[in-house]
RNA sequence: GGGCGGUUAGCUCAGUUGGCUAGAGCGCCUCGCUUACACCGAGGAGGCCGUUGGUUCGAAUCCAUCACCGCCCA
């Protein structure tokens, strides 16, 4: 066996041959409870980030773990098309090779696309593989397949026939740049220095009104000034007229509560065509909506001269006239939030388009009803009320895209204008008989699609085996930021198409910041890529320290040391098989004696520690507290069975004992198998040196027969000799002349025989009841005594005994307190008189 | 502006229903290459649990306040 643990050396040849041998696929026949995961899609444009690690890591333990619990599992995996983001990627592409889209085509492009999705796009799901996720690879899937796009098809189809789906012009977001409405969760906000104008609009039958704005080209398109209704400053001006400069248009002065008094001067110029709040304001007031900017971001001012320009450029020759004109009174420098698109980084202008909306109440409505009826369940809890105070300030979802590439909206127009939606394009109008159709330009949203993704990926609509057998699926683990975007939007879905809600669980993994507490992102050169920790740590360290802070209740910096730390512990575990294997020599390994046939103290107490870290490691997982799982299984392989344990039977497993030998072979096969669903790669392997025929830990049963073997009075028993025999090493450092071994030891309390052998053995004492000559020093139990050692360290002794006195004063303060003594409970004045009679006994000895 | 999370050892984080004598990993100090492991072992140092109040016999834990950090929504 090589000397130390080299994941390299394992990791690929296990992934292979797990893969070989059907362990990852699910069958529809089997007759065990079913387990599904859908893995969430990642976008085909991406590469393998952090939060894929964590959620990664999250699923696949929960996969592991359901199928050694006798689960048939499916964990699928898929790939999602990223329309805007691949549109991107394809134009930069298209603009180094010195063309464009519009240049070659929409079949072209198309066809660019295709070429993408087949090559780099396909990759980026199988990144997973190096995670050790257990993907069932025969049913990935991909939201462009043709069966997928069917799907989305489909499931517009029935909005629409349910007739929640409708084409209206309203305010959206609009990215100059994709030429293309996006939803307000793709908007992200930076902060700009701005200039805001002060402008003069006179007011029609003498007087004027002033105006603020960091936008003055949008003044083209005001269509009115607005004024709050309580504002003793402005209650004579308003239901006069206001004429807007440059353009001469009358402005009603109306009066809204929406107007904020506290800005600029408290009057606003009101331009319903390109501003969200300006939009209700004017829909709530009557005023007429000017377009007042082209797609492309110029502007459309027809008649005037910045029609055409820029909008920067408008600006600066608006503020050049408005000063020619002596209607600019001041500027001021402004701070504030400018939107911007997610994907292309473009200032994002609002303005009004035509687009397809969905509407939202019924479905919303249902989704809400489940969420309260528990029918899911959030980890951690508290996105539950996150998740439902979004889910009511919902509204109509803008569900179209002008984009050159997704799932084409399937509404046909027939020449005399008809609209039929249809999965499969018409033949003939229903209405006027008409052959001759056009299908609608825009695309879905990307989200749309994605939100079938739980069904849609098992064959939805058609009823195939797959979605009999596998939905509702169990868990869907991922970032905060996805749940409005797509965890919402599959609960509605999936209760609309399915009755069901597609999953019972939702896991929310944290985020996973740079080293300086900066956000990890490739543009500010912050990310650590997962497969660079593989390389140096493997992934069992990765996943172990993911699986450690995934469910952490706040943010956490990525620190390299911790998954440092968890490679090391691959290492301990590697070498703590050695010595039983050694021991072994290839013989055949007994069956591990029954309870009640165990004497020693330390096999008695590791099996029940065993049992206990097995159940612990079990919660953990079960409560979404992987944390506590991983902590487990460190403390118990390190700290108790390596410690201890193995310390303790070196000298039996030399001597090929029996029952040491089945003790840890027995141990070691149940650790391997806890922690499995962790660290997937490194057990398997140590699990398949193991003595004995042995198929694959990954398909083994989970360790839950130990349980037989806890005793909690062991437990307590070998407790107090561990901490006897720390205290004895303790004062073999600290007191100067004590021997490295050796030493007698007398006991305070009764101990039977067996425990008496057993802190001889460890302690590497004698026991007696008569001190030889000597210094005594206290122990927690007992005393002991270094026959060499004349007196013992004043310093140490003194160090020790001022300790103690402080931990007794507070506890003789606490039972003096006549109120803790009359109101604490018993048991709680009990333990501290315990404390108490333990800490005068010590100080006692000591002096 | 509204909401959420955080502030615990030099660093990164645990700390469930108040009983804590506050833990872990890394780092630091002192020893030790004893055939499982130097990716190690043994021992040790290190914390008025962000501030100020309150509730309580008792607060890292509950309440309020302020300060700072981060995120989400508007």
């Amino acid at each position: 066996m090589p000397k130390a643990f080299d994941p390299k050396a394992i990791e690929a040849g296990w992934y292979v041959r797990w893969e070989k041998a059907g362990l990852f696929a699910a069958s529809t026949k089997s007759d065990k409870p079913r387990y599904t995961i859908c893995l969430p899609p990642p976008n085909v444009t991406g590469e393998l980030h952090m939060g894929h690690a964590l959620n990664g890591t999250v699923q696949d333990i929960w996969a592991r773990y359901r199928r050694m619990t006798g689960h048939e599992v499916l964990f699928l995996p898929g790939t999602d098309h990223a329309a805007i983001a691949t549109q991107n990627v394809i134009e930069k592409r298209l603009a180094k090779e010195g063309t464009s889209k519009e240049e070659i085509g929409r079949d072209a492009f198309a066809e660019l696309v295709d070429e993408w999705y087949r090559t780099v796009g396909a990759t980026i799901v199988s990144q997973y593989r190096v995670l050790g996720a257990s993907l069932d690879w025969t049913r990935q899937r991909f939201t462009m397949d043709e069966r997928y796009v069917r799907s989305v098809l489909t499931a517009f189809v029935a909005f629409y026939e349910r007739g929640w789906i409708y084409r209206a012009p309203r305010i959206v977001n609009w990215c100059p740049h994709d030429q293309s409405a996006i939803s307000d969760l793709e908007v992200k906000w930076q902060e700009h220095d701005d200039v805001l104008y002060f402008i003069k609009y006179p007011i029609e039958g003498g007087g004027d009104v002033t105006i603020a704005t960091v936008r003055p080209e949008t003044m083209l398109a005001d269509t009115g000034v607005a004024v709050h209704p309580d504002d003793p400053r402005y209650r004579d001006i308003a239901g006069k007229t206001a004429i807007l400069p440059l353009v001469g248009r009358k402005l009603p002065i109306i009066a809204d509560e929406a107007v904020d008094p506290d800005f600029g001067t408290g009057a606003l110029k009101v331009t319903p065509g390109h501003d969200p709040m300006d939009y209700e304001i004017g829909q709530r007031r009557h005023l007429e909506v000017i377009n007042g900017m082209h797609l492309d971001g110029r502007m459309n001012v027809p008649g005037l001269r910045f029609d055409g320009l820029p909008g920067v450029e408008a600006r600066k020759l608006v503020v050049e006239d408005l000063k020619k004109q002596g209607l600019l009174l001041r500027e001021e420098p402004y701070t504030h939030d400018v939107g911007h698109c997610d994907r292309c980084d473009a200032i994002i202008e609002p303005l009004i388009s035509e687009q397809w909306w969905l509407r939202m109440e019924k479905m919303r409505d249902r989704a809400v009803a489940a969420s309260k009826a528990g029918k899911v369940r959030w980890h951690p809890e508290r996105y539950e009320r996150i998740y439902l105070d979004w889910m009511h300030g919902l509204r109509d979802w803008n569900i179209s895209r002008q984009l050159w590439l997704g799932h084409r909206i399937p509404v046909y127009y027939c020449e005399n204008d008809h609209v039929i939606a249809s999965v499969d394009p018409p033949h003939e109008c229903t209405e006027c008989g008409s052959d001759k159709f056009r299908q609608d330009a825009d695309v879905l949203d990307t989200w749309f699609s994605s939100a079938l993704w739980p069904f849609a990926t098992l064959g939805w609509p058609d009823e195939t085996e797959d979605l009999r057998t596998f939905y509702p699926t169990n868990m869907n683990c991922t970032a905060r930021e996805i749940i409005f975007l797509w965890v919402s939007r599959m609960i509605m879905t999936g209760l609309e198409f399915m009755g069901e809600v597609p999953f019972a669980d939702v896991a929310i993994h944290c985020q996973v910041q740079a080293a300086d507490g900066r956000r990890m992102s490739k543009s500010l050169g912050t990310g650590v890529d997962p497969r660079s920790i593989v390389d140096q740590y493997g992934a069992d360290a990765l996943r172990a320290w993911a699986a450690s802070v995934a469910m952490s209740s706040q943010d956490v910096r990525y620190d390299e040391t911790r998954v440092e730390g968890y490679r090391r512990f691959c290492n301990k575990l590697w070498n703590a098989v050695k010595p039983i294997l050694t021991s072994l020599d290839g013989g055949e390994p007994r069956p591990v004696p029954e309870p009640e046939n165990l004497v020693l103290y330390e096999d008695r107490w590791i099996l029940s520690k065993l049992a206990a870290a097995c159940d612990a490691i079990a919660r953990g997982i079960e409560e979404f507290a992987f944390q506590d799982s991983i902590n487990a299984a460190y403390a118990f392989a390190w700290n108790e069975f390596c410690d201890w344990w193995l310390e303790a039977a070196k000298p039996r497993l030399k001597a090929a004992d029996p029952v040491a030998q089945a003790i840890g072979l027995y141990s070691l096969d149940a650790l391997m198998r806890a922690l499995h669903p962790f660290m997937p790669f490194v057990t398997e392997e140590l699990w398949s040196r193991l003595p004995g025929e042995r198929d694959f830990v990954m398909r083994s049963a989970w360790p839950d027969d130990a349980s037989r073997y806890m005793d909690a009075q062991v437990e307590l028993d070998f407790e107090s000799l561990m901490a006897m025999v720390s205290e004895i090493r303790s004062y073999r450092k600290s007191v100067s002349g004590a021997p490295a071994k050796g030493g007698a030891v007398k006991l305070d309390q009764e101990w039977d025989d067996d425990w008496v052998q057993a802190l001889t053995r460890i302690g590497d004492v004698a026991v007696t009841d008569q001190l030889p000559p000597g210094k005594a020093l206290g122990l927690a139990g007992g005393s002991v005594v270094f026959p060499e050692v004349e007196t013992a360290d004043a310093a140490v002794t003194e160090r020790k005994i001022a300790q103690l006195r402080k931990d007794l004063e507070r506890i003789e303060a606490k039972l003096a307190n006549e109120q803790f003594m009359a109101k604490a409970p018993p048991e709680e004045i009990a333990k501290q008189q315990g404390r108490a009679d333990e800490l005068r006994a010590a100080i006692d000895r000591l002096t």
